[in-house]
DNA sequence: GCAATCTGGTTTCATTTAGAAACCTTAGTC
DNA sequence: GACTAAGGTTTCTAAATGAAACCAGATTGC
């Protein structure tokens, strides 16, 4: 409860230079891993790209799928095809129809993706659910689990790196 | 579900039983992306967890590195312990010491974010910047690409699989 | 012993963002 | 010509974020 007897002032002298979001932000942020947010780190990005590799490509199907508002809806979709992570594509005949389909470089994050979901399964697993579920067509089996590799092939963890700082 | 077309109330009648954030909600998603989301889906838990691998340990040391804001980065803090991403040590020997250190599911992360820092470097990348920086520590050598395998170490892209429903 | 300092926060408040529902627009369909 | 569907935008409220101020326990410095 004390107030500091000097500052009379209550605070926020600067109110602007804050940019926007941390979008703004990390996009020129020095780290590879930062502008990677940047492009698909927030809640629902990477829940429409999966989405996308399930096959969804339509507005509706995205909204009903992930239960997501509209407007952030659409939010997501314009800023993911803006990363170029998405395309919107007009397939009009009849009807107004787009469909938004992963450019290469959506269909990149496959791996992000595939580590992702695999680091769920080891530490997030529901009793109720069956461990994996991707199988690749050729096969018919199970992916192998995606690891770090070195030069020579073998398997590096976090202690086995170094980090060179720029 | 659906609002009958009669009501002229303006909206929200139940206002309540949205729980809290998507955290809550992806949670308990059947899909293991979803709740590896809850766990760091956000824009800064992802960066802790980097910062961490880096070395960093100390609340100071994050908050000056990152640029956080210190009551997001309190925040931030408490739900990856809550998650056991990271772990809580006291240190304490002159005054107060704590440590935040990657548990083993933590550490598990490592996966994940060469992932996405390659994807990063492969599609983000900045002329102004050394396209990598992580080498092995045991032949000094950039590690390699990480890929999605088969059962019989062919890799698969995304059109190669199929994702069984439950 | 007492002020200054360091660490690790919490509180307060203004600004941004997310989310839900209503509304709008273009184009078929019946 | 009314109705429906796709694909949004607008409006409004609730929640999260962020900056700075404040606080508390222990330690050093004197």
């Amino acid at each position: 409860m004390k107030n500091s007897p000097d500052s009379p002032t209550k605070h926020a002298e600067t109110p602007s230079t804050s940019k926007q979001a941390s979008r703004q932000r990390l996009q020129d942020d020095p780290c590879s891993v930062a502008r990677a947010l940047s492009d698909v780190g927030d809640w629902w990005s990477l829940l429409i790209v999966r989405q996308a590799m399930y096959g969804t490509r339509r507005y509706v199907d995205f909204q009903q799928q992930l239960g997501i508002a509209k407007n952030i809806l659409g939010d997501r979709l314009s800023r993911l095809v803006e990363n170029e992570v998405l395309k919107k594509v007009d397939v009009g005949e009849h009807g107004q129809r787009f469909e938004y389909r992963l450019t290469p470089k959506g269909k990149d994050l496959f791996t992000v993706l595939v580590a992702l979901r695999q680091w769920g399964d080891r530490w997030n697993r529901r009793d109720d659910e069956a461990p994996l579920r991707m199988v690749d067509r050729r096969l018919g089996q199970p992916l192998q689990n995606i690891q770090v590799l070195d030069a020579e092939g073998q398997p590096v963890g976090i202690n086995d790196v170094l980090s060179l700082p720029r």
